[in-house]
DNA sequence: TTTACTTTGTCATTAATGCGACAATTTAAT
DNA sequence: ATTAAATTGTCGCATTAATGACAAAGTAAA
């Protein structure tokens, strides 16, 4: 399930991949291609949102704040996915930050540009339509996941999902290059980065996990998955 | 704004608003109506999404149970609303359960019925864009909400987007024939059933609400709109 | 290397909310 | 009309997680 919904979303979400080599470049014009540095906004709330991005390299993470400045993160974006495409469907202003994690080589595409190259190509649309479904399947999930679970069954459930898209299997262990903070999953996690710490220290002394500063071991991800339910 | 986004909701997603009278006709054959009773359920969690629907009559509730039993409503649908659009989106089966909760009219399409028919009618296409981004929007407000807002702030914010969608003004003053249990405020706004009850007595206590049995009064929407930040 | 800053780890305290209990009230069913 | 069931109102207690404080460890900058 866990490797079947990693594979389903390269094929399906890969946006561009079903484009014929005409198209691409028809494409190419419309698009431009930018490198931004670490820790660079690429938009800020209140912007009109009027392009569509695409992440080749890097990381970038869209956030929220409330009016007495907690930070949410919305979502994590990695290379190959889209992210700012909630333009097409509204005309409204962005309600999210944009910034990169590293340095990051960005493609940006005009809503417009992006409409009318969508309209003839079918293909797209669909890949759009699809896109569009499973956001919202993940917003769902989401809300599901503050209402139903508690702080630590929270908390793991990201674990699992990050082992999911960015682990490395090495026998029954998975690995994960950490490049996120306490506070960073905190923010993703809806709780503060005291409790995250203390989430994993136990985690930790139960022996499903193994971290330090260099490292995340997925030591046992069947236990892991029973705790998150 | 409250009337402005309430104005703009009937504008643009009553769907079928600005079909002809010749494709409102061959709606009507792909279309079936029926009539159905108080607390019936509409389609299950589990099922296959083939059907999308519209509400001409009566009241809806969309919840979601998690595995230990306690319940979410998703939203509650009235009358002029579409629901269960996602099957457009998506293939999946259902995740949320639809009960009625009058004796309701409900008029019904199939998935494919309806990707047909909105391929001929791009105004429909738009238009089920444009729901699609607000139902996005709902979304991640309502994440927002759970995560930035204590159960007060919850509870304010439901309250007022009640007063919004039923209220009639008098005077200063809006009335809502309550329809909802405090368990059903409970399961709209993440909270306990005790909870609501001890919020809604303080705000009578301080005078910006009236409520009992028979009706619920919102007494000083300013100030509730400012408890509710 | 020295210094400043960020991140992590830990603890004690406090605040918010859930939960069980039970009476009072209202509504529905017989 | 009587009885049963659902809803509301109120407690006190238990629990979860936020918060503030501060030391230790690590990282970046000068």
């Amino acid at each position: 399930m866990a490797d079947k919904s990693k594979l389903w979303y390269l094929e399906n979400f890969n946006l561009f991949e079903s484009i014929d080599q005409s198209n691409m470049e028809k494409l190419n014009n419309i698009t431009s291609m930018q490198e931004i540095k670490k820790s660079q906004p690429i938009y800020f709330a209140q912007d009109p949102s009027n392009s569509i991005f695409f992440l080749k390299k890097g990381r970038v993470k869209l956030t929220r704040t409330s009016p007495d400045g907690k930070e949410m993160i919305v979502a994590l974006i990695n290379p190959g996915d889209v992210f700012g495409e909630m333009s097409i469907l509204d005309d409204t202003e962005r309600t999210d930050y944009a910034i990169t994690m590293d340095e990051c080589l960005i493609c940006a595409i005009s809503k417009n540009d992006f409409r009318e190259f969508s309209e003839k190509n079918p293909s797209l649309n669909l890949k759009l339509t699809k896109l569009i479904g499973f956001r919202m399947r993940k917003y769902s999930e989401r809300i599901e996941g503050l209402i139903f679970k508690d702080a630590q069954q929270r908390v793991i459930s990201f674990l699992l999902s990050l082992a999911n898209e960015q682990g490395k299997k090495i026998g029954d262990e998975i690995f994960v290059k950490p490049f996120l903070t306490h506070q960073d999953i905190a923010s993703l996690t809806a709780c503060s980065r005291q409790t995250v710490n203390s989430i994993l220290t136990s985690l930790r002394e139960d022996g499903v996990i193994d971290f330090d500063r260099r490292k995340l071991i997925i030591k046992n991800n069947n236990e892991l998955r029973k705790l998150s339910e």
